[in-house]
DNA sequence: AGCTCTTATGAATCATTGA
DNA sequence: GTCAATGATTCATAAGAGC
């Protein structure tokens, strides 16, 4: 029975990674403030210093990582001035000149994007997952993150409406039913660099970052149990929480007290479930205090 | 009925664009030579070389372009060494310097990717739709390429809450939902920046594989009838092919005269097809005009 | 368990107005 | 003239309640 540790710590990343050693996490995955936006609530980086802000944190980042560990960023710049802006292009530039491999970039879909209209411009329903690595021997456990086809075909056929079936061509040219001959003895397939995940819409008073689905699926891609994932702009904590329930031990790292306080609780609340699932738990509050949660692992 | 002209040119198109005036074209769609890819059979151009080889040739497009005008480049780059290259990255920087405007990035998500399996590496199912423009103030015909709402808004609009009526500013106060009787009797929707097409993959002896519905979708949105559209490298014609389809005037343009000949014999097959199913094609068309789909959610 | 219906809200963008 | 705040526009999802 091994412990799962899971830390949030309030803080700059650039000064608080200070105190990890070199070649420590398995994972960084995170979703930044993008430039411009929250101004108000996250101490809004401009645009046109964006690059200059993010590169001493990578430079942490890049020492913190170990050798064969992944960094995935969420990221997807804004319109300005009737143009999307070129940070992120630069930004993907400048890191390969610290040492990074830019590895992949995948797509994330927002199935329930923005809505709103503009005379130039539809809705944006899709950010950047950018994959850097130290080198190309990383670790990937793709079996993790297989898509089960038969659930799958069995979930989409009873979900099919008429307005599916005007909205997807090819079914209709192609004919649905052949299609569903190609997945009888198929059971798992691998998935592609296409991710389409909704965003979380339910009742909530703080601005609410990623999905808890998208830092899981490069969780179980990218590490293994008891592996160590770090989040260096832990928001209300979501990475650091789903690594909890996976089992990845964690350390998320945000400038605001606030969401510090979101985090711990959303880390507590995960323990008192556990507590009352499990009779054999050992309370340890005061690690939890300090920033720390342990989970039993059986 | 006015003629629809369809033009075939042989060359290089920083050559043949010479012949045509400055602010000519209302919409540019091409897919060109992507770097290091189907060397063999394209001319090949090496990552490195590729901003550099595409520069001359983009700055005709600038020219031949008019300024309410819109240029489309389907491009995706591949994976160098185990790392994504950058030479796109390079060329949106490089192409605003020379004065483009990098006004929005669309994703084509292929839905019938490439099969294939690699250790560190999953399909690659998305390549990048850049639009460019020379003046934010550019035609766009957002009505064209409508998709039909989905299945929610049937049983959402029966009953209009009084939560609709004032929803309440949680992070920027936006005012939202403040007409929802303006829903009533809508049946289409704005579609997004993420495209679903299928490849077509029924063309083996091609190499370039850009399915008719993506410079179709395109098309429509930038441009009406009797308006002027360029494919600067056209492979095996199928943006002359969709635009006189769509009564669009185009023109064609490849440096292979095997191409060539392949376009030219599409366009006649279908000037034949047009010139026998006259009454029917005109009613097809009017479907078109009100909103028939061509694009799929997931 | 399942299913239907209700309801809140999400890294949005542009045009206009005001300082 | 540049920058900042305000108003107007709009779609799809999942949690939760009810049956």
């Amino acid at each position: 029975m091994k412990t799962i540790e899971t830390k949030i710590e309030n803080g700059d990343c650039l000064n608080i990674l200070k105190k990890y050693p070199d070649n420590f996490f398995n994972l960084i995955v995170t979703s930044p403030p993008y430039a411009d936006s929250r101004s108000k609530t996250y101490g809004g980086i401009k645009p046109n210093e964006y690059v200059e802000w993010f590169l001493p944190r990578s430079e942490e980042l890049l020492r913190v990582l170990r050798s064969d560990g992944t960094f995935v960023l969420n990221i997807k710049e804004k319109a300005v001035n009737g143009e999307r802006h070129t940070y992120v292009l630069e930004l993907i530039l400048a890191l390969r000149k610290q040492g990074w491999l830019w590895t992949e970039e995948f797509v994330w879909h927002k199935k329930n994007c923005f809505p709103g209209k503009w005379p130039n411009r539809f809705r944006d329903a899709w950010e950047r997952c950018l994959q850097f690595n130290k080198s190309n021997k990383f670790n990937m456990y793709q079996e993790e993150v297989m898509v089960p086809m038969g659930d799958w075909a069995k979930n989409r056929l009873k979900k099919l409406s008429n307005t599916d079936l005007n909205r997807d061509e090819s079914k209709v040219n192609s004919g649905f039913g052949k299609n569903v001959s190609n997945w009888v003895g198929r059971d798992m397939a691998y998935p592609t660099n296409v991710l389409h995940f909704a965003t979380e819409c339910y009742n909530k008073n703080h601005s609410a970052v990623f999905p808890k689905a998208l830092p899981e699926w490069f969780i179980k891609l990218f590490t293994k149990k008891h592996d160590w994932v770090l989040d260096p702009f832990a928001g209300s904590g979501t990475t650091a929480d789903v690594s909890q329930g996976l089992n990845r031990n964690s350390v998320g790292i945000d400038i605001l007290p606030e969401y510090c306080q979101l985090a711990q609780k959303r880390i507590a609340h995960y323990q008192y479930r556990l507590f009352e699932d499990e009779a054999q738990y050992e309370s340890n509050n005061t690690e939890a205090d300090s920033g720390i949660c342990r989970r039993e692992y059986t």
